[in-house]
DNA sequence: CCAGATATTGCACGAATCTGCACGAAATTA
DNA sequence: TAATTTCGTGCAGATTCGTGCAATATCTGG
């Protein structure tokens, strides 16, 4: 590994973890701590790190950390997460469906947070790792690439026998008359099987969702309890769901 | 070979890889180190790559998406990883143990393969996303945080109902009397069964696995069939693990 | 075709750089 | 305060670098 290689390296980590500690890139790059310390010395003095005690730190404060930016997180979607986030309290049973939405929900989750979520998504399982109290439960099953969430036979049973207080439901349709919908049948079958193992379900739904209609239907506006919508969805798609029973919430 | 069309061969390979090695390159053009060098010196003088001490930079910093080095992956493990994806074939149905070992197996799957990856790791799970043709099941189960795999009774009746002809172990140590170890009792039955329901299985170790020993043990090194080591491994490291019916492959 | 000019390549050798280790100093933690 | 971890410096071995030089190949003009 060429040295040069190996700063900029280091600084790409810094930028992205918003701090690194010599002992474990020496580790990780498997030289030894002078090498290592040499470096952040060095990057140190041309004032492209800070240089601290056990490692260094970004010269300014860290912007906002590259690995949370991996899915373009617009504002909007930014807030619907944190609305979503609101919804869970400690102790609660948490089921997540796949979605970069319900994603956003686990970033926004406060670190703290002390509950059990479920999900069939790996994606959300690994956006669990940091969160050191959630109590995480995979559901196993084949999986379906295009939303990478666990679907089949396997996640049927796994399913069948979970109770959970809450699921976020990720839909890619919320339109008055048709319902729920989702570009998968057998993904489709999971969503209700999901929402029925649960006392409640919410949905979060950008602008683009609301009064789009995929060809597989999950259920109807009536069978779920929130619909989390952004701060400035058009209100004529909202009242044209309204009356179905279920409660609107606009986040941010 | 023309000096010209090796200039540009270089400027290539710099794209390409985002860093080029004097040495290497002196070996791949089967030229002597000193006209490397004097080619990069004068690419340098046109500006057209950074000279750094080794070889050369790009002048604009790498583009390559810091995204694919979330772990590090060093040249070692690099390797071991390249030397396991070659024990995998088409039509196979494959076990992958969590870890950044076996994520490397993943990363050096040549994107045509095509065969069954059986996994409770969702990172591995997610890893499998642009491997269109590999058939993905996730095993589900209680999300086990510290090595990120699912355990529990779900995972384990989950496995019990699979038969694979691979299966990729994932382990903390390889010890000649002690044989293989990991960190946790519970993730150490969950090893044992995936290694019960394959037909054979591998280990990948880098040289620190090697000798190490930890609190509990997944079974001994006759149970199986393949272990991979660095290419640079300790020669009375491997003798003292010859013997036991397992055989060594050395990567690189 | 030939002779001289020019360019390219490999080798030698001293200089510069990089890396790991040892040891005492400084900072951190209990 | 005492123990542990981290830091900084000096040093030695290894690698890489740059320059000068000679040998060979290529080009140019007559």
């Amino acid at each position: 590994m060429l040295t040069s290689q190996r700063k900029r390296l280091i600084l790409d980590l810094l930028a992205r973890d918003g701090q690194v500690v010599a002992k474990q890139l020496s580790h990780q790059l498997e030289l030894s701590e002078d090498t290592i310390r040499r470096d952040l010395r060095e990057l140190a003095a041309e004032g492209l790190l800070l240089r601290v005690h056990g490692g260094a730190m970004p010269v300014s404060p860290t912007v906002v950390p590259i690995a949370e930016r991996r899915t373009i997180s617009t504002d909007a979607k930014s807030a619907l997460g944190k609305a979503g986030a609101d919804l869970i309290h400690d102790g609660m049973t948490v089921v997540f469906d796949g979605g970069t939405s319900n994603l956003e929900i686990i970033r926004h989750l406060p670190v703290a947070a002390r509950f059990t979520a479920i999900t069939h998504s790996p994606t959300i399982a690994v956006a669990l790792e940091d969160r050191p109290n959630v109590d995480a439960v995979i559901i196993g099953g084949k999986l379906f690439r295009h939303s990478m969430v666990a679907v089949g036979a396997l996640a049927a049973e796994a399913i069948s026998r979970i109770r959970a207080d809450l699921f976020f439901l990720g839909v890619t349709g919320v339109h008055p008359t048709e319902g729920l919908t989702t570009g998968d049948m057998e993904e489709a079958a999971i969503k209700r099987q999901l929402m029925a193992c649960s006392a409640e379900t919410a949905v979060l739904a950008t602008n683009d969702k609301l009064g789009a209609v995929s060809p597989f239907q999950i259920g109807g506006l009536g069978d779920i309890a929130t619909l989390i919508v952004e701060s400035n969805a058009a209100d004529e798609r909202i009242v044209a769901l309204a009356g179905s029973g279920v409660s609107i919430l606009r986040a941010g």
